[in-house]
DNA sequence: CCAAAAGTGTTTGCTCTACACCCATGG
DNA sequence: CCATGGGTGTAGAGCAAACACTTTTGG
């Protein structure tokens, strides 16, 4: 074991910007802070890591205490540790991001005891704290990359879901509207998704039921530079 | 400034995974450790972080500690800390990757007198220590991904180079041939790099030299699900 | 039977791929 | 003049983009 007083250590701390989509606009999950540096102002959730816990586990662990999401998509983003960024002194945060089903049940809309917890527009934040602004951004980056070369989409969506919620979703984030049957043609030759038998009825013609492949490989291989 | 003694904290180390192209191979910088954990075996150079450094200023410093070479290119990778990749305790590490250019002076070719440093073809590594495997494996997928949609290859080669150097190079990391005439079609089309007006001779007629454009673009936007 | 949303194919243009010969220099 | 590596174009195939109508249900 290395002990404390060998050298100065930093703090290491995660962060999670939580995506989802409500009310036709993507959003992201702030928490607003109790105590000083920036007292009142809008965070990204998270805090540090225990000593004998993993990194991911600890962005579990953070998310799951904001919004009682559990089994969330993660994925590790960057890690930031400028001097500077903490006026506390030195803290290196390992920012995640994270992706939340519409349909999850989450708590805290509204802020019941600690912490109060709400999801924000993503072309409508408030002003945040420490440099989670450029966190935000730089995930927002990430996720909407990512879209175009894989088929993440659905993990902003129940488990089943139709072709045209899913169109939606790729819309909303990427900002353009969508050809439908191109659209489909290329979500599914990608093989992510598979129907199921059932059929969801609204308003006009019922749509077929899709949903996630297990087996499949999520990285959909674009057009390389070199094949 | 929040003190040492409030929680116990992690250490937080940087790792370097070095790439070079030398006798027509892929190669990566190793250090044999001189004390334990993993005496004897070789691992990345890497180290603590200082209380007041950037983390890629950590980098790029046990990066020049250890070749001499100061101005590669230098990525962030990823993140490791799970609890027990360390014996000592918790050690997180923020992995980096580094191209470096062929003509670099690189020092310590042989260890002359603290820590001996040496390049090893990265299809015939020694065991690791920790889990510098692990991140090994990990910096080259990325590095081969880069290679096929950015067009970072000329970082591992000299200010100027010609563009068979360059498809060398793409070969060798890539464990492919390329075609000539595609290969330079698609490299200048992605125009991150330019023609000078030299010409370097050899056996053979002389091949012209190019250079990178530093006002380009690295990432070069291949072919997306959804353009 | 009307409104509303689901679902479905084809044509056109572009980009990737495969492929072979002439050019410029040094010895 | 010969050996060596540098440099160049094209035809065919496959993929992506644009585009409009028919189908199924509920009220």
């Amino acid at each position: 074991m290395v002990y404390c007083y060998e050298y100065p250590r930093p703090a290491v701390t995660v962060d999670v910007v939580a995506f989802t989509v409500r009310q036709e606009r993507l959003q992201v999950l702030l928490v607003q802070r109790e105590r000083p540096p920036f007292a009142g102002a809008w965070a990204l959730p998270g805090g540090f890591v225990g000593m004998e816990e993993p990194l991911e586990a600890a962005a579990a662990r953070e998310l799951a205490e904001e919004t009682g999401v559990s089994d969330a998509y993660l994925e590790q983003l960057y890690t930031y540790g400028d001097p500077g960024r903490d006026p506390r002194g030195r803290v290196i945060t390992v920012a995640y991001f994270a992706l939340i089903p519409a349909d999850a049940p989450v708590r805290a809309e509204g802020g019941d005891d600690a912490a109060q917890a709400r999801w924000f527009p993503v072309d409508d934040l408030p002003p945040l704290a420490f440099d989670h602004a450029d966190i935000v951004t730089y995930a927002l980056r990430r996720l909407r990359y990512k879209l175009e070369y894989t088929a993440v989409g659905f993990q902003l969506l129940p488990e089943t879901f139709t072709l045209t919620e899913l169109q939606r979703v790729y819309e909303i984030i990427l900002g353009e509207k969508l050809d439908k049957r191109n659209f489909r043609r290329r979500i599914l030759r990608a093989g992510v998704i598979e129907p199921t038998p059932y059929f969801r009825s609204g308003e006009g013609r019922p749509a077929r039921l899709y949903r996630y492949r297990e087996d499949a490989v999520a990285e959909v291989k674009a057009r390389r530079l070199f094949p």
